[in-house]
DNA sequence: GGAAATTTGTGCGTATGTATC
DNA sequence: AGATACATACGCACAAATTTC
């Protein structure tokens, strides 16, 4: 074995080239025609490769929440979206076990975040958004699936109310992820009409314009939320 | 058009649902054999498919993460890299135009909260690779890219150091996305030097244990790198 | 509304790379 | 070291779904 360097150079192989190339030219623009990709067939002249090979790239494309296949109709240009991030989470957390309670450090985190720069930059718009999902959150609260999921809404909505995408994909895959925990939270008696009260406190402090009130009663949202959650497990 | 709902049930693909089936299998590690897969022969026996279907499915793991092909020899399991959400937040970076601030605050958020935890939960084993990043960082000031990887490097070990695995991969995917900003910040005269002195600050408030501490040193030194970033840009 | 054209879905054969005896 | 067995890489043909005229 003369081999001073034994990393061995993965030969690339077609389909992988071919995806990397697309990859780029759709976020590049430059392949797009009124978000349809040419065909299979196209593609494959195009790249002077067989349809095999384009078929194995736009797996690989799709699994990465660029495209999309239409069976007997064609590709289509898509964006990836917030479950493509908590799909990809959920691998990693059944992978590493890892526990509610380090998902629930990263919702802390970066929901204060968020609620704090929400509560400079949010529209009347979004404010009134926020109002509307709590009313219907008030009104769907003895349906639990729902109220849990206007829940989450909300919580997005002052994360997109940021005007962070970034942070407000990281926000509504973590909620994604969380939405099993919250309803165990919910179920604590109490503690339903009790996080509708708390939602109602972050709004009024977001209308005031006030990071700071809207910072702490986020946080004690969340603390009170995270409690109930640990109720409910034992 | 008679139908009152026009949510077409996109009919689901052999391909799709093989590649569900082979993960959940992958996850449970009920298919395993010491993270070998079998042929993609014995799959689609297995499957009463084609083989076509099960190297498309494959496809659609590989860029979930969860395998990896070699040429002539077979399939093996693996698990998701932190590269992996790297690559899926670069997409959602560029087609949305996220800027550098966006994903500086996500940054700090996220750093913040790692290094108050790690304050309490580093290992000495933790905290002398942490010195040992550092003395290599000074070591190597002069070769920019070098010293720029070794500097996130440590951000990354504090991370770890956490204990939380997610917390951990959401920095290292950040800190990848950020190298290049971080590199310009390293070009401002005297910052180069100023960023290891400030390595060394918060180790040292590490090896004291005092979250506070290490979260104030952190926060400083955040700061100055993002004060840097803007420097070099205009 | 139906036949033709187009597109993606599926199956199988061949080429090439890798490990093993 | 070479031949053999077995694995993935690639190409082509046909089936099924959709659109179009």
């Amino acid at each position: 074995m003369p081999a001073l360097i034994d990393i061995k150079l993965q030969k690339v192989n077609y389909y992988e080239q071919v995806a990397d190339i697309l990859e780029d030219s759709i976020l590049d623009g430059s392949l797009v025609e009124n978000g349809k990709l040419p065909s299979e067939a196209d593609l494959a002249s195009k790249f002077n490769v067989s349809r095999t090979i384009i078929r194995e790239s736009l797996k690989l494309l799709k699994e990465r929440g660029l495209v999309q296949m239409k069976t007997g109709n064609g590709s289509y240009i898509t964006r990836p979206e917030a479950s493509t991030v908590s799909g990809l989470l959920n691998r990693f957390i059944k992978l590493d076990n890892i526990s509610d309670n380090d998902i629930y450090v990263i919702r802390y985190s970066l929901e204060l975040t968020a609620t704090r720069i929400a509560a400079e930059k949010a529209s009347d718009t979004d404010l009134d958004k926020m109002e509307e999902l709590t009313d219907e959150m008030e009104r769907q609260k003895d349906d639990i699936d729902r109220r849990v999921l206007l829940d989450c809404d909300f919580h997005v909505a002052i994360a997109r109310a940021s005007g962070n995408v970034l942070l407000a994909v990281f926000i509504e895959s973590i909620s994604e992820i969380l939405r099993k925990v919250i309803r165990r939270g919910v179920l604590v008696p109490g503690r339903n009409e009790d996080g509708i009260v708390r939602h109602r406190k972050i709004l009024t402090a977001l209308r005031k314009r006030d990071p700071d009130l809207a910072e702490t009663t986020m946080r004690e949202h969340l603390e009170v939320s995270w409690d109930n959650m640990l109720r409910n497990k034992a």
